[in-house]
DNA sequence: GTGAAAGCGCTAACAT
DNA sequence: ATGTTAGCGCTTTCAC
């Protein structure tokens, strides 16, 4: 328990006043001071092994040179790369990042904001918004910044980075229904998610675009974004008796699930069955029979939220970009193929 | 930018004085207070959503109540769950994790303790050290309670808690011995890690015991843990054209790279080769041909390891446990079998 | 049982 | 170009 080298501990050292010294080691504002008395002060402050103490800081100038990175499960494998890379932001510019799971429980998610707020984060990047999220929007007007990442709050003007759903529900509809699928069904996600709602809609419009029957027995809704629930989908639409030769699950997940579940019932993907996912897991291509998917770009998606954030802690010229989309790409692979007969 | 409610925001509206509020919010201070007193500054505290401001508690106490969490890369499928462990402990008693990436390189490394520190941690927990750290065991000289996970510094007498790797190496070592294998290669792991160095020792230790020839010929050492050092340990393994049967890789990812560059010279899994891993990573059992594994506690390791700590950041009467081996499972898939001929 | 006062380490007016 | 002073919000001795 040393205890630590402190601003006065150069002073006395050096025959300074402490301002003196903290001048001296802010970039800001060594102008006016004499390259002498900058030098000596770095000297002995390496000398003495000095590191400055945020929190003392932070307690002064309101700025914690934080933020809090919400995610619902850094278990679930497409949320370590976009962690990654808003720390690949964030940390260069001085920021540490608090990383709390909310497991998509608004509960949960309300006490984490405060416990990030008591903390003192000037900001957070929240990739775990429920669209209807009143704490989270509570929070931005309480003049906490805030970004959502990968998902959209409804009400609120929240600036947010996400993926361009639509484009590529798109770009799986019409893989698909150039490969024959006219009875295409669908395995939506969570609709209390934007994610899951954003995908859904688009599917809908997507379908009427291109003539396609939408038929409510060929649409089921899962309750989470997991295997289970794709299993649980799966097995409502054989039930229904509705013929259909490919689905579109909302996310790799909910596909894999899925497909264990077809198989069940003797239906091979993809020469009985089509299936299709979203995001583009990692490992993926090495899961039998390699599930054409949607890649979305995790890193960069993270990294520009982080940006977005950024422009907002430290304002500059430049207007603040409320909504960014990112561009996604159509990876196909063994889980589709033309519908027989 | 509200200002946020101060104690003697609340101080002023009861008419009482700051230091009579910080006791009344205390739970242990409240003893000598008037229980009239407490339940008035409770309410208006409540009323006026007073929350308390950490950084400044933290100046006062010395205690940021905060830990940093140490990993070489968040995106490695076997971190996520660690973090989740530690989390489920840390965040009920309060603490708040800070989530740095090592890359296991040495002077990042070393810049992201000092990150942490001028933020106060109490303590760190750090599943990225190398076997020889000096950077980690000058913060523990320093005061800083640091717990090691899953790897244990050499020479400094830091607490930690790993897997118990030379019980998992000897299981795999069985497993294939009584499959009829004598002619075992491994692929050993970066040896600068004590993951790696302490399954080789194991390797070889074991070896001996089950009296089976340790070529150095059969023996490659990948210089990370990943698929590409697979693929190149495999490839060397080959060139040497000393015959073997199976092959022990120091984890799951230079597993599944050994699997490709093994079938690109024709050689089947299992039927020419067995391949077995380590760590049971997250989909191992969707990816053929099923990879034979040591399922490792990541969860659990995380929640002991965050235990440890607590034990050094709250003194209790118990006396502090310095060394935690946690059991290890065999778990066989497809990818052994029995050598042919 | 409660108030007064000091101070954690730092920054930012304001002086000189 | 440097020193002085005050104070961020909280806890904690010491009085009374």
């Amino acid at each position: 328990m040393n205890k630590r080298v402190t601003l006065k501990d150069i002073a006395r050292h050096l025959g300074v006043h402490v301002s003196t010294v903290s001048r001296a080691l802010d970039p800001q504002k060594q102008s006016n001071l004499s390259a002498d008395a900058i030098a000596r002060v770095r000297d002995t402050a390496r000398e003495l092994g000095y590191r400055p103490n945020r929190l003392a800081a932070g307690l002064r100038t309101r700025k914690s040179m934080s933020v809090g990175v919400m995610i619902p499960d850094i278990t679930n494998v497409i949320f370590p790369p976009i962690v990654r890379g808003i720390e690949s932001v964030l940390e260069p510019s001085g920021y540490a990042s608090i990383l709390v799971n909310t497991d998509n429980l608004a509960e949960r998610e309300a006490r984490l904001i405060q416990v990030l707020r008591d903390r003192g984060v000037d900001g957070i990047i929240h990739a775990a918004a429920l669209r209807d999220d009143p704490t989270i929007s509570w929070a931005a007007e309480e003049g906490l910044a805030v970004v959502t990442l990968n998902r959209k709050v409804d009400s609120h003007k929240i600036p947010y980075v996400i993926n361009d759903e639509e484009d590529g529900i798109r770009k799986i509809v019409d893989h698909l229904y150039k490969l024959g699928h006219r009875k295409i069904a669908e395995i939506a996600g969570p609709q209390n998610l934007s994610t899951g709602l954003l995908r859904h809609e688009a599917f809908i419009k997507t379908a009427r675009e291109y003539d396609l029957q939408v038929d409510p027995d060929l649409i089921a809704t899962a309750l989470h974004f997991d295997e289970d629930e794709g299993k649980k989908c799966a097995r409502r639409l054989l039930t229904k008796d509705t013929p259909f030769t490919a689905v579109i699950c909302a996310n790799d997940r909910l596909a894999l699930g899925a497909i264990v579940e077809f198989r069940k019932d003797g239906l091979r993907c993809p020469e009985d069955v089509s299936v299709t996912g979203f995001n583009d897991m990692p490992f993926l291509d090495l899961i039998p029979p390699g599930l054409t998917t949607i890649k979305i770009q995790q890193h960069r998606a993270g990294q520009t939220c982080a940006r977005r954030l950024l422009d907002i802690l430290v304002p500059n010229d430049q207007p603040i970009v409320t909504e960014t989309i990112l561009p996604v790409q159509l990876i196909v692979r063994g889980s589709t193929g033309s519908p027989k007969a």
